[in-house]
RNA sequence: GCCCGGGUGCCGGAAUCGGUAGACGGAGGCGCCUUAAAAGCGCCGGCCCGAGAGGGCGUGUGGGUUCGAAUCCCACCCCGGGCACCA
């Protein structure tokens, strides 16, 4: 082996090697006694070569897959590519190249960065979503969700990208505007595909709890997107109709409360009772203005706006007659579309019976405190206290009182005790062309036909005209959509939307199991052996979207029999973005650092150490501050290697004759057992730093001339899943070893080496450190104490006051306290 | 507004069953080796006072608990992220 650390030579020779040998490819050999492990990374999407993010999260991923080989577990680590989508399209529209094309050309450009970045995949179960091989089964699955009842289309207000001209799911609207061009979103009434997510709202809900392994982050983001609230519907009565109408409310205990009713303009009541009580005149401006506004002017429209409609709701639990409204603010996703209002105690209701004029009725007082006079009311009183003007319930503490209430309301007839969820149905259909067709076919006889499995995959057509504007590319083709029914073999049409490309990505995992399958999307008994994933390594920019929706997926799976299992996920790790001064890499900023460009320079490993060692796997890594502002240094990383490689090779030659201290096989054995414990923790950082100190010990004891070749070894080994080049030349050329370090056995940890034999006793005088000494490990308080009188140091630091008090932790410490 | 994270040297970060704060690395300075460069090796490195020995201060701010607090408790400030008229 060369002294000299040359990656440039090395890391080329290896990869053709690993490749040569198929070290990477999981076993599916029954006699294969390995537990198995499934080290699962999120696929990435085909936009371009890969970025740092994609750097930063495989060298993650990598090195949990490489650790879990030499552990002796059969590890399953796969790749393939999310590819269906947007940005394939919208190239498309820019350059004239087909989507499937410049798909095709992006995911070889990543499969090759890949390879040189020395990811260990199993490149024998790679896929694409966009292959009708794949989105085959995409859309098999879609059907059994439809035979369930669990895929379904409705009429409904929903979001609408202007720029991408398509609709977009509710986890897809950030802030208002669109996740991927950032436009404002606008609100249409469109008939649209939706999974019935909502009927998984309480199990996904449950199950986090389950979750014990993912970033509290993300759990508390799924629970607060799942948005569980406990409450009663309520039936008010409209006067002037006798028509019954529900709302929803987490504060039954304020129904004596309520002077006033209000509508979503969106309710399919309003324009009806507008008209019959003579008020659609003003009523239907305000339904105009709301409907036009978009979401956010909406939403920070901070004006309560609102429209008397001219008729009476009954309160059910006093016969009183309020007036009713039709107001924005409602809104008609959540509950019922309709709320009983009570400005005494909610906020929202609070401003709009000041800007109306409405009554405020106190209902909750504060305990112990003076009555609250409603016509000094600045704010709603929304905290506890003891219910008043409320009939039998006066006296009652609240929120105490709200189950009672709620029960009560049952006993009557007048409501029930219920549960409402912020989350919504997950709206799937797109109107682009870059996607999964929908595998529906309407007929004017028969409705929503399904496809028959056996003419599975309705393929996209290859002529489609990309360009914006009017239907979308599937409606405007010419010949696509006419059909034959299959129901009744009358003349029909296919559905012409395509599906959300997070589709695709929920099932992608069982896949990896089954590679090439073809009656189904997966083996159930492959599936089985290799999952749920041992390890997902992903962005955190999922946390709701895939994640969710990923959960939902393997639920129905479940409930249709076909895993054994309820989670995907058990373990999920969440690297950190790669941001340069503080804010995130991209084009129109000109501060994007390519990976590729770093490999080409200084190596796979050292673009690899670099991303592991800048801090904890989980934070953000600012590219300004760790690689300072030139970007042709030589990074710290690589000087290491460098010392690394000039240790090992010392170490070879110095074998004969010369002994291992006994200090540096202690400091091996302690390595080993730190760098396990980090990288059970995913502690990348701190492993290598580690490994640092046992090289510069290395170092020292070959320079006072004697021997470090079990520190050499296990150094190599080591270093394999963060490095593998480096190692995997330092094993098999520097140690002369002939089978690869990556399918080495990791090395194990003396115990016996690893406990201290002396440590560093300090001695405190008033809690101040003022002396230490080596002592033995096993040292008795009395020793302990008589060391710390002995101190000359100590002593002084007393000087003529007196000791009142000893603590002695041996070995640790001696903290003698003084008075006077 | 509500809910999560997080504030430690010039910089990235170590150290959280309370017990030597600043491991490891970067940037910087000095030196060795070399004709020279590269590569490699060694030393210094929180702030203040002091020639030095040494002393004082120091983990966002202010309190508290404790022999002892980066770590625990209370209040506050700042930064990042998520949600946001969810009844």
């Amino acid at each position: 082996m060369s002294r000299r650390y040359e990656p440039s030579e090395i890391e080329p020779k290896w990869q053709q090697v690993w490749a040569d040998e198929g070290i990477y490819e999981a076993s599916e050999d029954p006699a294969d006694p390995r537990p198995r492990f499934y080290a699962l990374d999120m696929f990435p999407y085909p936009s371009g070569d890969l970025h740092m993010g994609h750097a930063e999260a495989f060298s993650g991923g990598d090195t949990i897959a490489r650790y879990k080989t030499m552990q002796g577990f059969n590890v399953l680590h796969p790749i393939g590519w999310d590819a269906f989508g947007l940005p394939a399209e919208n190239a498309a529209i820019k350059r004239g190249v087909p989507p499937a094309e410049w798909t095709r050309v992006n995911i070889e450009q990543q499969a090759r960065s890949f390879q040189r970045m020395g990811m260990s995949f199993d490149w024998t179960r790679r896929l694409a979503s966009c292959d009708p091989e794949y989105y085959r089964w995409t859309q098999w699955l879609f059907l059994r969700f439809f035979e369930k009842g669990l895929a379904y289309r409705k009429a409904s207000p929903v979001n609408w990208c202007p720029n991408d001209q398509t609709v977009l799911a509710n986890e897809q609207v950030i802030q208002g505007a669109c996740e991927r061009c950032g436009a404002m979103v606008e609100r249409r009434n469109l008939t649209q595909w939706f999974f019935k997510i909502t009927d998984y709202a309480q199990r996904l809900l449950d199950d986090i709890d389950t979750l014990d392994e993912w970033p509290e982050r993300v759990l508390t983001m799924q629970r607060n997107w799942i948005g569980r609230s406990e409450g009663a519907r309520v039936t008010f009565t409209i006067e002037e109709t006798s028509e019954e109408i529900e709302v929803f409310t987490t504060r039954p205990d304020t129904l004596w409360g309520v002077t006033f009713f209000v509508f979503s303009v969106e309710h399919p009541a309003v324009e009806r009772l507008a008209k019959l009580a003579g008020t659609w005149g003003e009523v239907e401006p305000l339904i105009e203005r709301a409907r036009l506004a978009s979401m956010v002017d909406r939403e920070a429209a901070d004006t309560k706006e609102g429209v008397f409609l001219g008729v009476h709701a009954i309160n059910p639990v006093n016969g009183e007659k309020v007036p009713v409204y039709a107001a924005p603010y409602v809104l008609m996703e959540y509950g019922t579309g309709a709320i009983m209002a009570v400005p005494a105690h909610d906020e929202r209701d609070f401003a709009f019976a000041r800007q109306h004029a409405l009554p405020v009725r106190v209902v909750i007082q504060p305990p112990g405190g003076d009555p609250i006079d409603p016509d000094a009311m600045t704010e709603a009183m929304s905290h506890e206290g003891v219910m008043v003007n409320s009939g039998i319930f006066d006296g009652e503490h609240s929120p105490g009182s709200i189950a009672k209430v709620a029960a009560w309301l049952s006993e009557e007839g007048r409501g029930e005790a219920t549960v409402s969820f912020r989350l919504r149905d997950w709206l799937l259909s797109r109107q682009r062309y870059w996607g999964a067709p929908i595998p529906i076919v309407h007929c004017p006889a028969c409705g929503e036909v399904a496809v028959p499995d056996d003419e599975l995959p309705v393929r996209l057509p290859d002529d489609a005209d990309f360009q914006l504007g009017g239907d979308s590319p599937l409606a405007r083709h010419p010949t696509w959509k006419h059909v034959a029914c299959p129901s009744c073999g009358g003349d029909a049409v296919r559905d012409t939307d395509t599906m959300d490309t997070f589709v695709d990505s929920s099932w992608y995992l069982f896949r990896y199991c089954s590679p090439g399958y073809e009656d189904g999307p997966f083996r159930r008994e492959d599936v089985d052996r290799w999952m749920p994933v041992g390890q997902y390594t992903g962005g955190v920019e999922h946390a709701i979207l895939h994640l969710l929706y990923t959960r939902f997926f393997t639920k129905v799976l479940y409930d249709l029999g076909m895993v054994g299992f309820t989670e995907p996920f058990p373990k999920l790790m969440n690297q950190g973005q790669v941001i340069y001064d503080g804010a995130s890499m991209s084009k129109s900023k000109g501060n994007i650092v390519e990976p590729m460009p770093l490999v080409q320079r200084w190596g796979a490993d050292s673009m690899r150490l670099i991303m592991l060692f800048a801090g904890p796997f989980e934070d953000d890594i600012d590219w300004k501050l760790i690689a300072g502002e030139d970007p042709n240094r030589r990074p710290g990383v690589h000087s290491w290697l460098g010392r690394v490689f000039a240790a090992v090779a010392d170490a070879v030659e110095r074998e004969v004759g010369a002994t291992e201290p006994e200090s540096l096989r202690r400091l091996t054995h302690k390595t080993i057992k730190g760098v396990t414990e980090d990288l059970d923790r995913f502690r990348f950082n701190t492993a290598i730093s580690k490994l640092q100190v046992l090289t510069n010990e290395m170092r020292a004891v070959l320079d006072a001339g004697d021997a470090a070749l079990g520190a050499a070894r296990a150094l190599a080994q080591l270093l394999a899943p963060f490095a593998p080049y480096a190692a995997e030349e330092l094993w098999r050329v520097g140690l002369g070893e002939a089978a690869s370090v990556h399918t080495s056995s990791w090395p194990r940890h003396d115990r016996a080496l690893v406990v201290e034999e002396t440590v560093t006793m300090v001695f405190q005088v008033d809690g101040k450190l003022r002396d230490k000494a080596e002592v033995p490990a096993d040292i008795d308080e009395d020793f302990a104490l008589s060391l710390a009188h002995g101190s000359v140091k100590v002593a002084a630091a007393i000087g003529d006051r007196e000791v009142v008090k000893q603590i002695v932790r041996a070995p640790k410490l001696v903290n003698l306290v003084t008075k006077g």
